[in-house]
DNA sequence: CCAAAAGTGTTAGTCGTACACCCATGT
DNA sequence: ACATGGGTGTACGACTAACACTTTTGG
């Protein structure tokens, strides 16, 4: 490879968040309204131009940071967009992560440097967004479907545990399916994903329900 | 985002493929040979890098046919290789496919305009590779095992049909793990992802086999 | 007619699903 | 004591796994 090469030069790379979190039974997804060019004006997912001494991850949890305030969440890969005019300026690749976190435990920054607004919104009334992010936000959303069933990724919704019900509320409302609770229970403890712990929290009910947590490990499994 | 500011610049994208195909029960890997550096006369995972007009996997395409000159294979997005050091010269940024082919369909060049070598070998006696390809190897070879089990990629081993025993040898070669004749023929049907067709084919026995074929819709779905 | 591999069906055990009652707490 | 949601067990059907004999072809 040539370095010198113009061919090889003048593309950059995005990394790209679509941070979900559940809302009353309502799954909503954090846009921000964007301060500066290109899309001034427009909404896009919380996203951002890559360093080169960075790594993608490092990067992106930057453009996290600065432009909404959150920090120290999980967030992991699940597309690559590479069109080569899905960004008008230059080419860039798009790298797209995934994460779903418990909104009252950030703190939202309306604005910053970078942003005029950002917002949880219901993901079924998305506005248009900059560049192709609705592209990527469907993508999202179908995989964390997929995720929520296979893999243990509620794990990061629920650092320090959750009660069974809150749980299947999650599950009901990202698969938009109702499930039996004892079937729920049974299902979900014979992944073996998750264990019981001494204490118990109050979901909506009077009678407080036990918390559980997602043990250390974790093999891919069909969850539901 | 300043495209002047020179932390945006300088980095590059390689795309890499991990080509497989199973040989007399024996899972292989295709390598080449490098005649140039960085790292000449290593062997490696066929890549290269992608041209900033260029789609991701046209690129790769490309590189596949440069090297091997093998065309027409199907590839899939597995995953996203981002370490700052990963190639000596520049920063690039490795996007990782993988494939599964019939290497008896295909001619293999063993020298080109970039390679001295190139060859199938068993996946657990692959040299050093350059790069960092021996971690996507080994990423790749976990993808291809969970693959097989739950999507249809094994369709583009078999474009134009299979025979039962002819497609179990693949999955126990796989999986190292053998199955019950009739169980397995059974779930595969069970899945719905195949059709009987009027044809028959030998394999290894006399009595001539039935020819199916996977359909054309492809659910994500638990094969094995 | 013999060898080699293809094709098929039944049974037992496990897992998923449907369903109804008692329990702990706050008001 | 009553209302609200939390917690549990059982029975039935579906799927999975184990297993042996018959069929087709080539030599």
């Amino acid at each position: 490879m040539d370095k010198k090469n113009p061919r090889y030069q003048n593309q950059g790379i995005h990394v790209i968040s679509a941070i979900f979190t559940v809302d009353k039974g309502c799954t909503k997804v954090l846009i921000i309204k964007r301060k500066y060019n290109p899309f001034v004006g427009m909404w896009s997912l919380v996203s951002g131009a890559l360093y080169n001494d960075e790594e993608l991850l490092d990067g992106l949890k930057r453009e996290v940071k600065e432009k909404t305030g959150i920090e120290n969440i999980h967030l992991e890969l699940f597309d690559v967009f590479s069109n080569i005019h899905r960004s008008p300026s230059m080419r860039m690749l798009g790298i797209a992560y995934l994460g779903i976190v418990d909104k009252e435990k950030y703190q939202l920054l309306k604005e910053t440097m970078k942003t005029t607004d950002a917002d949880w919104v219901p993901i079924d009334s998305v506005p248009i967004l900059a560049f192709d992010h609705n592209e990527i936000l469907a993508c999202a959303i179908d995989t964390l479907k997929r995720r929520i069933r296979n893999t243990d990724i509620l794990k990061y919704l629920y650092p320090s545990g959750f009660t069974m019900p809150e749980i299947q509320k999650i599950y009901e409302s990202i698969l938009e399916k109702n499930y039996d609770r004892r079937n729920f229970r049974k299902k979900l403890l014979a992944t073996g994903l998750i264990e019981e712990t001494s204490r118990t929290e109050k979901f909506s009910g009077n009678k407080p329900a036990k918390v559980y947590i997602f043990k250390e490990n974790s093999l891919d499994r069909n969850v539901f």
